[in-house]
DNA sequence: CAGTTATTAGTACCTGGTACTAATAGTATA
DNA sequence: TATACTATTAGTACCAGGTACTAATAACTG
């Protein structure tokens, strides 16, 4: 009996390159394996991988809530004043994607992400580096929670910024935490790499 | 001029629960809001929101990637070794989805969440709370770097686990934090609350 | 009551499929 | 070599969830 290559090979590629890049239709995967649209579907049917829309459908969902906890873009909390280099002041309801499974007390580094995130937009420098950084969690946050955050630029040395920020749920603090921040080339000029 | 209501106001709603519930169909928007599905067709051409599957699709892409950053489920990074209240072990690679923007540093909250959930994971319980963190960055950490975390419990006072982590790259500490975690009713019996 | 806006209806068309039937090409084996 | 079987391709009817468009009707407004 011949080495049945064609078929099951084509077959193991398959399910390699769709999940790699599982964004792919029929009509894209018959050009690349120049075979008929018919054959990449008996190839799916056989091997039980459902179809684009499906797949893309299961992606959206999976991490659909993963979105809401971690933030549209590199921020979490909403900025709701600004000074540069001065203060700023950000707001963030806790909701239950950041908590752990079966309680409502949110995770800590949504807590910390969210200094984090102000501590850097304070000093108008998406592009930088937390260097050190000395932190309290005070109390407990829970689902709900309206967390204010105050950022202060406390100094500026060398390259090096400090940062202070606190949050407060209801006036009684539940973090504190200075941040030592150091932009990187992003708004700066050349000469100063 | 008599308020506008209807039509405005359906918009309003419409565009809530569409950024609500992103993967909700045209036809089921229509029964909701007791109107034609061409309506709910003109409402969103209206206010360009995309059709269904092209929300979906975003949706699918945009976290495609984060998946690979953020770990399936709650836990930054993967256990290599644990022996529960003793110590434990875990690994992750840096990627260009933990990193800013433009640049090849990954961002802080990535390295705590790791250090968080190792922490987390050494003392058994998903649900503990982050209680006093005293922590250090000492070394950017860029991408392709393979972060390695250990985390030792140090001691056991009253209900307060003490665990220090620190992360290496190539034997080199990036990072060193000690987390006071306090477990919370999940694998504990009633009598202990 | 005329004019404007809002809503609904309907058609043709699109993508990316499913589910099925049927024909053809290629290979294997008695 | 004829027969049997597998693999591949073709084609049809159908589906969801739309777009893009035209046209008619309903509802307000001045």
């Amino acid at each position: 009996m011949k080495i049945k290559t064609k078929k099951n090979e084509r077959q193991y590629e398959l399910k390699k390159m769709i999940t790699e890049t599982p964004f792919v239709s029929d009509e894209e995967l018959s050009e690349i394996f120049k075979v008929s649209i018919q054959t990449i579907r008996l190839d799916r049917l056989e091997m039980g991988i459902p179809e684009l829309r499906e797949r893309m459908r299961a992606a959206a969902q999976k991490n659909y809530s993963k979105i809401v906890g971690l933030g549209i873009s590199e921020l979490i909390g909403e900025i709701i004043e600004l000074e540069v280099n001065q203060q700023g002041i950000s707001f963030l309801e806790a909701n239950r994607e950041m908590t752990f499974k079966k309680t409502d007390i949110v995770k800590g580094h949504y807590i910390f992400s969210m200094a984090e995130s102000l501590a850097l937009a304070v000093i108008n420098s998406k592009a930088a580096l937390t260097g050190v950084a000395n932190m309290k969690y005070s109390k407990p946050v829970s689902v709900g929670d309206k967390l204010v955050a105050k950022a202060e630029v406390f100094s500026q040395r060398n390259k090096d910024y400090i940062v202070h920020v606190k949050i407060t749920v209801k006036q009684e603090q539940v973090f504190r935490g200075k941040f030592i921040l150091v932009p990187l080339l992003n708004e700066l000029k050349e000469e100063e790499l």
